[in-house]
DNA sequence: TTTCAAATGCAAACCATTTGCAAAAAAATC
DNA sequence: GATTTTTTTGCAAATGGTTTGCATTTGAAA
């Protein structure tokens, strides 16, 4: 169950800014948004700006390395690697916490028992293709 | 299996705006967003503002009696009925399938057989009372 | 009715995100 | 390793969904 490490996709240059992002989502426990990942570089001395952040999530969105999404009043993009993407938040205090086995394969009690989240709702979005589109290939 | 009928939440005034904007809900197949909204309503000659939809869409949203969402590739919120708030969004044309059961109870192989999707992944977002905060009351 | 808080409409403000463009940096080529 | 080519970056300005201030209208209580 070794973290494969994440590299630059191909085809895309290896620069400080790319890699430092990289870094940053490889450690972050659970989804952050934008301004989290330039404030944490700037902490670490690393030069870069917005911008060059939301152009490079936007590229590993786009690649597969990283997966987008929201939370409920929030209205900023949060961004984390393929294995945080399924999680838990608390409505009072925000605390987030990963679900490291596919939420597909447990059923609500056993999330209950393991996390002591008192569950109040959810929601679930799948993404693939429609019959109509499977038959246009 | 009835549908129960939408009201508008106690302590709250009963208006044209604020009733038609629930029934546009309550008609609605999938989660929609304010524009789509604010053009049913236009398309019925009922005058409303975009103003007047957001702030009784995040009324609603408050209350309960609707659930915002957020869509992959979109910066725009969508709300729905509760009922409405588990879908299936295919990756190519956008379509959407309302999943009427909660997936919580389904494994991913039910859901291909039912709708006939292609899933290629799903995100979920659990909301609920972390165990500190259900101490602290 | 009269009264008064709640709700609306309009325009302006907000703010996360995007974009144009010139400069800097990486990879390719010589 | 210098030169050329292409990508990437930074900055500032633009974008666009959403929010907000305020004067006006409306709902419902009295
Ligand atoms: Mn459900
Ligand atoms: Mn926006
Ligand atoms: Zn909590
Ligand atoms: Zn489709």
């Amino acid at each position: 169950m070794a973290e494969q490490k994440l590299s630059i996709p191909k085809g895309y240059r290896k620069t400080k800014q790319r890699e430092a992002i990289l870094k940053v989502l490889e450690r972050a426990e659970y989804p952050i948004n934008a301004e989290q990942i330039f404030m944490e570089l700037k902490n670490r001395g690393i030069e870069i700006s917005l911008s060059t952040i939301y152009r490079n999530l936007e590229m590993l969105t786009k690649e597969g390395l990283v997966v987008k999404s929201y939370m409920m009043n929030e209205d900023k993009a949060r961004f984390a690697l393929p294995d945080k993407k399924n999680y838990l938040v608390c409505e009072k205090c925000g605390k987030i916490v990963i679900i490291d086995n596919c939420p597909f394969d447990k059923f609500k009690e056993e999330l209950i028992e393991v996390h002591g989240f008192d569950i109040t709702g959810h929601s679930i979005e799948v993404y693939g293709v429609c019959p109509d589109c499977q038959k246009k290939g």
